[in-house]
Order: C-alpha cells, then structure tokens, then sequence
DNA sequence: TTTAAAATGATAGCAATACTATCATAAAAA
DNA sequence: TTTTTATGATAGTATTGCTATCATTTTAAA
C-alpha cells in the first residue's frame, strides 16, 4: 500500500488547481527546482515555460504570478511539516522530548520523502531558507493575511507554541519564542553557509550545533528567573 | 557646535557617492521615502527620479541598480547604529546593563536625528525591519560579502557577541545569540503588525513587550543548565 | 578670470519582464 | 458523440532595467 499525502491547499492561492494536471504538477516540480538553482528574483515565468515545454500563457492558467506560487510553495511546506511533527511526536508524552524533536525537524535538512513525486522536500526546505521570508515581507502582507495564506505557518507556529506551554506552563512568550525557533533555524542555516561569522559554527557547519543551540535558547528560558 | 556624523561606507556600493552632492543627497533622501511607502520590489529608479524630477540616467550614475542602493541603506544603517550603541553604552561598566540598552535600541523606534538631514533614520528603521534581509537573501550574497558590504551587520553582530560574553564568559553561542537578537528585534516588530498571532504582543502592540521578550530569552540563556 | 574638467539634463533606444488576448486543436467528460 | 475543458501557438502591450549620446550647466584648476 502506498499512501499519498494531500496538503489542503487554500485555492485563492492559484487560479487552477496545480495539483490536478500533469501540467500543474510540472511547474510545482520545475518551479522548485529553478527557484533552487537561480533564485527568486531571477525566476520568471517564461523561463520556467520554456523548462517544462509549455508557454507562458500556459503557467498563468495556474498562478497569478510568480509571488503567488511562491506563497503556495511556503503554505505547503509548512503543512507539510506540520504534519511531519505531528507523525513523528506521535505518542511522545514528554513534552521536553516533544520539543527537542520539533526542534531537530525544523533545522534538519529533509530528503526528498518520494510521497509526493512533484515535490521535492528538500530542495524546497533550501527554498524556504532562502526565499521563504519573501513571501510575507511584502506590501500586500496584509492582504495577503486575510486570504489565510500564511494560516499554515500561523498553525504550525500555534502547534509549537503550545508544546512550549506544556514544557512549562507559566511561560510568557510561546508563540513568539515558537516563531523565533522557526525563523533562526532557518536563518542560522542561511547565516552558517553564506555569512557565518555572524554564527558560531561557521568552522564546521553542523546543522548539528544549530539544534544545540536552539535546544540551549529554548530550555534556558523555562528556568525561573 | 554642530558636528555632522559621518558613516565611512564601502565604495563598492556606489559609482559616484551619493554624499558628495545634492542629487545624491537627493537619491537617499527621495529613496528611503519610497522605499518605505511602496516596497522594495515596487520601487525603481524611474520612479525615484521622477520624484527627485531628475532623470532615471541620473540616478543610474550613482548607484548600479536598486539591489545595491538597498545594501547601501542598509549597511549605513548598521553603521549608524553600531554608533549608536557605542555612544549610548559608553562608561556603563556592567555588561549586563550594556546588553539591556542594546536590545532596547534594537527594538525601540528611532526618531529622525536630524544629525543627517537626507537621512531619515525612523523610516530606514521601517526598511530595515520589512526589507532588510532582502539585501542578503539573494543568489549574490557570496559576491557581495566577497566584497565586505556586510561588514557593517558583522561588525555589529561582533560588538554584541563580545557584551555577551562580557555578560556570561562560558557562553557557547555569543554570535548565533547576537544575530539572533538582531533578527528578532525586527521580526517580532515586523509579525506584531502584520501577523500578530506569531507573536503575543498582538493585542497591545507594544515595542516595550518585544524588549522584555528579548531581555528574557537572553539573560536566562546564561544560566548555568 | 579663463579654461578645462566634471556633473547634470534631455532624449533615445533596446532587451527582458510581466502580463493579457485570441484562436485552433487536443483531450476528457457528459 | 457531442460538448466542455485544457493546452499550444502566436501576438501584442506596458513597464522595467538598463546603456549610450550629446548639449548644457556647474565646479575647480590654471
């Protein structure tokens, strides 16, 4: 039995449904790769036509535009690793443990899990550290946040927010310590490979030490001051 | 007396520089309102010199492209508040009261100093929050940092390691602590207005929350685990 | 003060980007 | 088997992101 795994995805994110077409399924797949390899700003949409075999007019049957698709790929990552925590704490009690597992799948570098053939888990996690804070540090944020596109990072980061609360339940700040463990275990990972002397594992570049000091941040701020 | 600070800045960020003249003065001025009022990705330098009401060729004589008037702005920026702190933590003995005052100026508006007058230092404040990775997420950020124009936010994030381990000597992580500081100053800002369920500062909208939030999580990281 | 150098303004132009529209054809569903 | 729906092919347009040229003004050196 092989089972697929289906994100609902919010459909104000693109104008035909990608997941439902070979075509869709090509410029999720494309996309991500020549997002990876030449980043989004360079990303156009012609070039990506030309990279499946279609036509210009042919992706913005999909997406509105390259924003839009960019929106989505986060809104489907962080369903996905939403879900990747909820099956991997499954049947965890300890909410320490919870929590330093949580901590382990956001700054580890995914394989590519074969569930879904379009997407690459991995080469999207790349995507999400480099490009991912584009999709809200934008002007239409706001507009953007009333279409619920960012409910899935919104969730995600609740879902945390409340393992921190069971860590330690007078703790002041969960949601924003949660989005501060998401957000540095991506840019420490950014810091580390591009500018890393503004981390302190620049010598070995371990997203091992990136975990250590995330788990160090995080379970020092549950002792009472 | 009236003594104007002036920020060295990395020649390499500009063909002609922009403090030289009016219409560079101009180009700063001009672009940091813009910026801030539309965006960066709206931003560009037809629009900039129709405001100023020079041509775009004159905007193109000092600066390459608006990628590298955005470093410009923000490496002044760090520079800027790098004296800043210096300034503001001069003959504070205690290492713990520096780092306060650092994180308090790290996360408090600024008002314009009127120190330099084409420079509005509240509004850089609001690029630096919204647009201010974008100057190192991007494919380049290898060749811009070849080219030290991020020296200014290394030199900064060096500054505030060293307070740190002023503070607390057996610290493992004073520069993924500095950065993260840094980053988080903004973030939080940045996600108490525009997605405030990412924080728990979204009912009061208070700066003073993100300070208390931030003087938590560091100062309890240095407690012996 | 004259003269030379440097900075600006005005205009043109060009390749790429970010779309929209139209129509024929192929594939899928009724 | 018709009819809807999706795709491919082609065209076209406004804006962006530049570069080039030349006349004019401003500044600085002789």
């Amino acid at each position: 039995m092989k089972l697929q795994l289906q994100i609902k995805m919010n459909e104000a994110l693109f104008l035909r449904n990608p997941e439902s077409s070979e075509l869709g399924k090509n410029i999720l797949k494309h996309g991500i790769q020549l997002i990876y390899k030449g980043g989004f700003e360079a990303f156009t949409f012609k070039k990506l036509a030309e990279d499946i075999g279609t036509t210009e007019a042919g992706i913005y049957r999909y997406f509105e535009n390259k924003h839009k698709l960019l929106v989505y790929l986060t809104a489907w990552y962080w369903g996905w690793l939403e879900f990747q925590i909820s099956f991997h704490t499954n049947n965890i009690a300890d909410p320490s443990v919870k929590l330093k597992k949580v901590i382990k799948l956001l700054a580890t570098a995914v394989e590519d899990d074969e569930q879904t053939s379009y997407i690459n888990e991995s080469l999207l996690h790349q995507i999400i550290i480099a490009e991912g804070s584009k999709a809200y540090l934008t002007k239409q944020v706001g507009e953007d946040n009333k279409q619920q596109f960012f409910k899935p990072y919104k969730d995600l980061c609740a879902v945390i927010g409340n393992i921190i609360l069971e860590c330690s339940p007078k703790y002041k700040y969960p949601k924003s310590l949660a989005s501060t463990i998401i957000e540095m275990a991506h840019f420490q990972n950014f810091f580390m490979n591009n500018l890393p002397s503004l981390t302190d594992f620049g010598k070995t570049k371990e997203e091992s030490e990136i975990i250590a000091f995330l788990n160090d941040l995080v379970f020092t701020s549950f002792k009472k001051v």
